[in-house]
DNA sequence: CGGTTTTGACCGGCGC
DNA sequence: GCGCCGGTCAAAACCG
């Protein structure tokens, strides 16, 4: 299943000038103003302006369009990457996990182990879910509840002073037990999601035993209903909680600002960690925006708007800059990284629900 | 008053 | 069969 196949890459920001527009809007402008000779001057003038921003916009959302599918096509190489190195260590560890009887709570009840055998099974439940039979033959009798149960594993950085087990992540959950566990001193809570009647999706939150300031949660199965629309936090967690992968994933938010790309991805033996930077204030963002904004806009301070603009289109560095700090901007701010997030997971399960019919 | 949290008891799987 | 352990239940307490 390739990631651009479920998400339209194109990221259109319907800014584009409609062909033909040029002409349309010169038209309009002279037969409107027939006769008015200085003041037509002004006014081609000034719709001059206007097409060049616009024109310079449209390329700006081009150059946007294509780091997104950049960003698109190394996510490609990168699971590419990460199912080769499934297949081995599967090929290597099939004997083991069948010779040992191992109680298999221990693949879940440990979710800072990196267990191998754990991945495996995700990643056979889900190929028999949503791929060929060639796939399905890697594990020719999954068990059932590995086809049922979907278990994504989000670990979140919080502060150390804080006590709770609570993981904001839209969802609505029950909490219906706790537990001190042998392998880790902290508490294991138990929580079931309330939102829905009769939703299946069970969650277990555990302070991670190498870093007591990171939680551990642990989804299992999915959600029947969507996600809830007053919470925009949600968007990491659901996306993990409902990712196609099917191997862990790890959705961390980090204090502070050390790091450069507010979202990266990385490959590690345990397995891919998408690493979100969700601390950023949304004053920030929101002031880089209006510093944009306000820097391009055709709106503000008419005697500078030219030599601005110009200073845009002449200088490719400033352009670079100018991308950066959209782009910069827009992941900064939460509510486009939750409805990006929230579009994303909804073209996964479109497409899981599409292909589950066939 | 209804929903949530707490917490001890209970259950079932697994290893010895 | 027994003990250990993770997961769940359910009554009481708590909270808005």
């Amino acid at each position: 299943m390739e990631f651009t196949s479920l998400v339209d890459t194109s990221l259109d920001l319907s800014f584009r000038p409609l062909p033909g527009l040029d002409k349309m809007a010169k038209q309009e402008v002279q037969s409107n103003f027939t006769g008015l000779s200085r003041d037509n001057m002004l006014v081609k003038d000034e719709a001059g302006d206007l097409l060049e921003e616009l024109n310079r916009v449209s390329s700006e959302n081009k150059k946007l369009t294509e780091m997104l599918t950049v960003v698109c096509e190394n996510y490609n190489a990168l699971r590419n990457q990460l199912m080769e190195y499934m297949n081995n260590q599967n090929n290597g560890v099939v004997d083991d996990s069948a010779g040992s009887r191992k109680r298999k709570a221990e693949n879940i009840s440990n979710p800072n182990n990196n267990n191998k055998n754990n991945n495996l099974d995700i990643v056979c439940g889900r190929s028999s879910e949503s791929s060929s039979s060639d796939e399905e033959s890697c594990c020719k009798k999954p068990r059932e509840e590995d086809i049922k149960t979907k278990v994504s594993v989000v670990s979140m950085k919080t502060e150390a002073s804080d006590t709770s087990l609570i993981v904001k992540d839209g969802y609505q959950w029950r909490k219906y037990g706790q537990k001190v566990t042998r392998d880790n001193p902290s508490p294991r809570a138990y929580f079931r999601c309330s939102f829905a009647p009769g939703c299946p999706v069970k969650k277990k939150v555990q302070r991670s035993i190498e870093d007591q300031s990171i939680v551990v949660a642990t989804y299992e199965g999915e959600h029947n209903h969507p996600i809830h629309p007053s919470k925009p936090e949600a968007a990491a967690a659901a996306a993990a909680s409902t990712t196609s992968a099917g191997s862990r994933l790890n959705v961390r938010t980090i204090g502070g600002t050390t790091a450069s790309v507010p979202c990266s991805t990385t490959l590690n033996p345990s397995g891919p960690t998408i690493t979100l930077d969700l601390t950023e204030s949304k004053t920030v963002a929101k002031g880089d925006i209006m510093k944009m904004s306000s820097s391009i806009s055709p709106t503000g301070g008419n005697s500078h708007r030219t030599t601005e603009a110009d200073q845009y289109h002449d200088r490719p560095e400033l352009q670079q800059f100018l991308i950066e700090q959209m782009a910069s901007s827009l992941t900064k701010d939460p509510s486009f990284k939750a409805a990006l997030a929230a579009a994303i997971s909804g073209k996964i399960l479109q497409h899981n629900n599409q292909t589950s019919r066939w």
